[in-house]
DNA sequence: ATGGCAGCGTTCCGCTGA
């Protein structure tokens, strides 16, 4: 199966460019962040004649997160466990049923936490160990399993056209590349960095001072893959070219293609 | 050194994002 991450910035103000993609590339899965709707009002029937299967978790003007699937899915839960207090839409998860076995699949949009130090980054590292304990519990079932999406996080500095500039930042301070680390080694693999390695690989442009343009891009869209799901790993690539198009997202896809 | 763009709701400004 051939699945993506992308993070559409709106699904209202995306619809068109998110049509046109599903069409071309024909994802079996995409998982979707920031569909900023709530789940009444996402273009569910639109996306149904396109042949997907859909399951939204969304909130009003913000966060949100969806899965689209030409493959049946099972067992969907939608939130984040471990904190009942916590209001934002940012976690989806589904079993897969692919052609051979199924996947275990989170879909999440983890908080940017800026400004650092300060409420908001607590609030990340607090959903970043909650996340933790989830990606413990998919590791336990010692199934294909991966979690995808919109991580706001920059592992490392080959990971940023710039990274002196992202020192201070949430997304890039050594407690948030901590963090994630502590939940890639628990035995995940990040399926883009276990095909291609060094620096230049980017997932998101700035639509501000032209940073597309200047390739001023950061990689914080990842696929991490339980063992079980990295042995299926047949590919994985980021479609850059998405973002040179009209009315893009400020994130492009990041896909990969499993043995499922 | 700063801000620059885009989407959305509280809409013709303010908030959030990264």
């Amino acid at each position: 199966m051939k699945l993506a991450t992308f993070n559409i910035n709106g699904v209202k103000a995306r619809i068109g460019a998110l049509s046109d993609w599903l069409q071309e590339q024909k994802p079996d899965v995409a998982l979707l962040q920031e569909i900023k709707s709530v789940d009444e009002q996402f273009p569910r029937e639109h996306f149904e004649e396109m042949g997907y299967t859909v399951e939204t978790h969304g909130q009003k003007g913000f966060n949100g997160v969806a899965i689209l699937s030409r493959l049946p899915l099972e067992d969907i839960s939608r939130g984040l466990p471990g904190d009942e207090t916590d209001e934002q839409a940012r976690y989806i998860e589904a079993t897969v049923i692919g052609e051979t076995r199924p996947v275990r699949m989170g879909c999440l949009y983890l908080p940017n936490g800026n400004p650092a130090p300060g409420p908001k980054y607590d609030y990340k590292l607090a959903w970043m160990e909650r996340l933790r304990d989830r990606a413990r519990a998919l590791l336990a079932l010692e199934e294909p399993a991966l979690l995808a999406g919109d991580w706001n996080v920059i592992p490392q500095a080959e990971d940023a056209a710039r990274p002196e500039a992202w020192v201070e930042d949430a997304l890039f301070r050594p407690e948030t590349r901590a963090a994630y680390r502590r939940i890639e080694t628990l035995g995940f693999t990040d399926a883009f960095r276990a095909r291609v390695r060094g620096a230049g690989h980017y997932s998101f442009w700035d639509y501000q001072a032209n940073s597309w343009e200047r390739n001023n891009g950061i990689r914080i869209d990842h696929l991490l893959l339980s063992p079980q799901a990295a042995d299926l790993l047949r590919d994985a690539w980021i479609d850059r070219e998405v973002r040179g198009r009209d009315k893009p997202s400020d994130h492009v896809p990041v896909w990969v293609e499993l043995d499922a």
